[in-house]
Formats: C-alpha cells, sequence, structure tokens
DNA sequence: ATTGTTCCCGTATCGTCGATAATGATTGGC
DNA sequence: GCCAATCATTATCGACGATACGGGAACAAT
C-alpha cells in the first residue's frame, strides 16, 4: 500500500516533469499523449488514470508549474512598505508569466475557467495577503475584492500583449507603467492615514459621517454609537 | 471571370458566416473542417484552398467579426471631448469581447500573433486615433505607443478575467474601475484629486474588524454590512 | 499453502480530426 | 468545337485523444 502510493506520486511526478519539458522544448502542440508517456516510460493509458484525460494533464502541469513558482516566492521575507511588497509580487507574477508563456497560456486560456484551480487559488490568496495589508495600514481605497482583481487583471492583460509581440517590439517600461498604473487606481496616495489599528479610522469615519449618504439616520445613529465605543476602548 | 470572383467571395461569405455560426453555438471546439463544410454546403478541400489552413479560417472569421464590430463603431460620432471619446471605445471593446467571448479568444489567444491581422490592425488604428486626439489636446503625459498599449493591455486583461468567471460573479464596477485606471495612467489630470472622504477609511475599518474587540459578534455583522454598503456606493 | 478477488498496467483498437494527393467536372480561349 | 487550365470532389492518409479488454501481480481469506 504505502509502496503502492509511493510509486503512484512517483509516477505523477516523472510525468509531470517529461510534460514540462516537452512544453518548455516545443509548447503545448508538443505535448501529446503519446509523446509524454513515451519520455515518461509509461503507456498512454495510464494518463487517463492518473488525471482523467488531457485537460486534466494540462492543468495539472500548469498547476504544479505555478506552484513551485509561488511556493519560492513566498521564500522571500515580504518587503516592510506593503506597497512596495505588492510591486514586487506584480512583478514576479509577471516575469513568471513572460518566462514560462506556455504554462502562462494554459493557466489564462481565455474562458477556461483554471482561475480556480489550486494553484491558482494558492496564487491569488498570495496577492490578497498583499492587498490586505494595505487594506490595514488604510491606504486602500477599493474594496479588497476589487483591488485583488484589479491588479491580477493588469499583469493578465500585459503578459497577454507582451505575448503577442515580437520579443524585440516589447516595451519594458510598459511593464512599470501598467504596475504602477493598477497600484494608483487602489491605493489612496494622500498618505494622510498613515494609522496602524482601527481607532484612526473610526474617528476618521464619524467625522465624515454626517455628509455620507447610502444610510438611514437611524442607521447613522446607531452607527456612530459603535464608532465611538470603539474609539473609547 | 466576374461571376467567378462573385461566387468565390459568395462562397468565402458563407463560410465564414457558417463557421460563425458554429462558434456561436457550440464554441470553438465545434469548429471542425468537417462540420462548417457541411454547413456552408461546400466540400472540406476547399476550406484549405480558401483559407489556407484551419488557422487560416478561425483568423478570417475573427477579423471578419472584428471588421464588423469596428464598421458599426466608426458609425458614431465621435464624442466632442477627446477622453471621454476614449473612454466610451474602451467600453465598446470590451462589450464586444464579452459578447463574442470565443472570437476574443482567437483573436487574443495567448502567444498567437494574430495581433498583426488586417481587422486587429484597423481596431488599433482606431484606438491610436482616438489616443492621437488626446495628445493633440496636449493632455496625453507618455509616449503614444505606450498609451495605446496600455488602453489595450487593460481591455484585454479585463476581458480575459471576466471571461474566466461565472456570469453572476462579474463586477461592473470592475469594468470602470480598470478603464479610469488605464486612462488616468496616461492622462494629465489638470484637476487635482482632492477629498479623499470617507471610503477609505470605511475599508480600512472593515480590514481591521477581526481583530477589533469591543463590539458583539453579532453588532460586527452588522458593522461589516454598513461598510460595504458604504463602499459600494 | 492455495485459492479467490481485486486492482492496475499494457496491448490493441476505435472514432475523429486536420490535411493532402489524385481524379473528375466545368469554364474560358483559340 | 476542341483544348487546356482551373477548381471542386472523392478517397485516403497519418496522427490524435480516448477506451474496451485481457493478463498478471498483490493481497485476503480459507
Amino acid at each position: 500500500m504505502t509502496t503502492d502510493e509511493a510509486t503512484d506520486t512517483d509516477t505523477r511526478r516523472a510525468v509531470l516533469d517529461a510534460a514540462a519539458e516537452l512544453i518548455a522544448s516545443g509548447g503545448t502542440a508538443a505535448l501529446t499523449t503519446r509523446a509524454v508517456a513515451a519520455k515518461a516510460s509509461i503507456q498512454p493509458p495510464t494518463l487517463y488514470r492518473i488525471f482523467g484525460d488531457k485537460r486534466g494533464l494540462l492543468d495539472a502541469v500548469a498547476q504544479d508549474r505555478l506552484a513551485r513558482f509561488v511556493a519560492e516566492k513566498e521564500a522571500h521575507p515580504p518587503h516592510p512598505d506593503p506597497i512596495e511588497d505588492l510591486r514586487q509580487g506584480w512583478s514576479r507574477y509577471v516575469a513568471f508569466g513572460l518566462e514560462n508563456p506556455d504554462v502562462f497560456a494554459i493557466m489564462n486560456e481565455i474562458g477556461s475557467p483554471l482561475a480556480q484551480s489550486p494553484a491558482s487559488l494558492a496564487g491569488m490568496a498570495a496577492l490578497r495577503r498583499r492587498v490586505a495589508r494595505i487594506a490595514r495600514a488604510g491606504r486602500l481605497r477599493v474594496a479588497e475584492e476589487r483591488a485583488v482583481a484589479l491588479i491580477h487583471a493588469s499583469a493578465v492583460g500585459i503578459v497577454t500583449t507582451f505575448l503577442a509581440l515580437p520579443p524585440d517590439e516589447r516595451d519594458d517600461q510598459m511593464l512599470t507603467l501598467a504596475r504602477d498604473a493598477a497600484i494608483a487606481a487602489i491605493v489612496d496616495e494622500t498618505a494622510a492615514s498613515q494609522a496602524s489599528g482601527p481607532v484612526p479610522h473610526a474617528i476618521a469615519l464619524r467625522a465624515h459621517l454626517d455628509e455620507t449618504a447610502g444610510l438611514s439616520t437611524a442607521e447613522k445613529s446607531l452607527l456612530r454609537e459603535w464608532l465611538e465605543r470603539l474609539i473609547e476602548q
């Protein structure tokens, strides 16, 4: 039983490596079930037992590669400045896409909901953590989920358009331009709120409460009371 | 001779329509050479005479659809405000992508340099014209080519990430957020952005809510709901 | 120790795909 | 009115993804 599982994960590992090698050398088109089976010294039907179908194999390869990237990315200690930290994360993700175009193509294939694969979710979780840090610093001016989605979309857009261009036509300054455009859209540049805890925000929010629409008078009244309790404590 | 050309373009037209119909009904996978040949009442090898190979057929269909879209877009008179004109162009392009996901997928297939097809070039030319208008108005703060590329990349990124989501999870506010983020990055904003308002504080407060003492769970739940309403509006 | 059972791998094969070579039909030129 | 060139069709190829079937090893129970 133990040996079974061990050999099972071993063959899985061998198949993933063989598949990744084929993709790296000849693109996605070079990844045929026969080629990967020959390279991993197994028979084609075994692929279907392990990965279900060819799509499952492609997804597994992409997830494996992305997971490897995320793991080594998370090894780096986070930058003390949360915004610089987000910048670095964005740049590393884009660099990964440009260095592994076929893997990136599998992950972000248009119309394919691979966005919810475990590896992608792990990457998104890392991004979400970075954005949450900025939110806790009081410097986010849009909803967290929207900020995450915008950062992700900007990275995908840049990588996609870059990969459609011959390498010598790619303008590296586009990278920082797109990155900073997305970050500027979600970060409050006034930097007025450097505060760490919830109290300053409660104070600031209470100060803005009169001019705020979207809540009834009764709701505002109770909200004010709660904010005061947060401030007092 | 005239009849020859006429019938030739007629069959080409018929094949393109049949192919577009197949794609619209069953996705790109449903477009097989046999299916489109049967639907257009021709034989499969004819496709190879007209379009070279299957990739050529796909490209031709995408170009045809995009050309149709660009034509009707250019029918609209341009908005007097060049920036609002660019906004409308962006939104229409994104709407086209979301309404024709498979055609968009063909055009922007990751790694495929279809970006230089005639129809795409026509679309890019329209975009370039809009950006040039802003440049002539003296309100562009980055090089024209970079502005064009950034606008394009933002649209591609948004459409790609949207198409990976189930329709009910798509946040329409993301569209304006991404659009304005890209435009703000290339346009010189004379009007100073002032008045941070209550929203950043509501966001920051919500981010701190979990670690906050002094409120019961039920109170926190209702408070979170109100904060989200403040953020949404 | 032997038999019965189960599960997995490999052989062989199916149906379909994109693409092409050879054949037959149709048209325009002399 | 025949000829030659062109183009569509028939037939077919090689390769692909996927699957049914049989053999054999590992384990369980007797």
